[in-house]
This record gives C-alpha cells, structure tokens and sequence, in this order.
DNA sequence: CTTCTTACA
DNA sequence: TGTAAGGA
C-alpha cells in the first residue's frame, strides 16, 4: 500500500504532462473542472500532477477518442475506482475493454429517457444503436 | 520562460 | 476547443 503514495505524489507540470500525454493546456485544465483530475497546487497556485493523473489523464484521452463524453469517462472512471478498492485481493487498475465500453454505452443510451443526455458524442452515437 | 484565470471579433 | 489578455 506504499506504491499508492508514490502514484499519487505531486510531481509533474502541465509542460511535462502535455508533452507526456499529447494533450493540449486546455483540455487538461478542462478535464480538471469537470472533476475527472484532481491535481494538487505548489504555493504559487501551479499544478502538479502525479504518476496517477497522467495515468487517468492517458484513459481519459483514449475515452475521449472513442467518442465518449465527460458524463462516460465519469462512468468508466469511477467503475473502475470501485474495482481496484473493493474487491478485497490485490487486483490491478484494469483497463476498460471494448466489450465492457460498448455494454456500458448501449445500456446508457437504452435507459435514455426524453430530454436525457447520452456518454457519446453527438453523431456517434448513431454507431451505437 | 512557463503557467494561471477569465472571456469571446 | 482555440486563443488573447493580464498577472504571477
């Protein structure tokens, strides 16, 4: 359990992190507002991520590329938070399968109901039906 | 020089 | 999401 401090010391930059994750200022910052990270400060208010939100920032992005949406990487995200605390044995941060996203995103856009908001963006989620 | 926040001809 | 502005 001492790995967890490590992978959640504060360490990098944004310079480091962009470069790091092929993500641009914005979107990390972004990301950060929609509570999908949550980097800590230096006393000058500059970000520093650790190895954990680069980690996230990387499944993030691979999500976002798929067309899922922050409501979706929400999802996924906290699916898999779920997962690595509570299943009492030492299992590892898994990462989504295709087969796992398709099935979360077609029961999302199953259960829609009038008015509601989809994981997908936009026009791809006609790929989904 | 790098990062931060706010705002949008 | 990009980018300009103004400050740290």
């Amino acid at each position: 359990m001492r790995d967890e401090i490590r992978r959640n010391m504060p360490l990098f930059p944004m310079g480091i992190v962009t470069k790091l994750t092929e993500l641009t200022p914005r979107q990390v910052r972004y990301y950060e507002q929609q509570g999908l990270i949550r980097p800590a400060r230096t006393k000058g208010n500059q970000r520093l991520f650790s190895f954990n939100d680069v980690d996230r920032l990387l499944q993030i992005k691979s999500l976002m590329e798929k067309g899922v949406n922050v409501a979706g990487v929400k999802e996924v995200l906290l699916k898999q938070t779920a997962e690595s605390t509570q299943p009492s044995k030492e299992k590892r941060r898994h990462d989504i399968t295709d087969a796992e996203l398709r099935k979360l995103l077609k029961r999302q856009l199953t259960e829609l109901r009038p008015g509601q908001a989809h994981l997908i963006q936009g026009e791809l989620s006609r790929f989904f039906h």
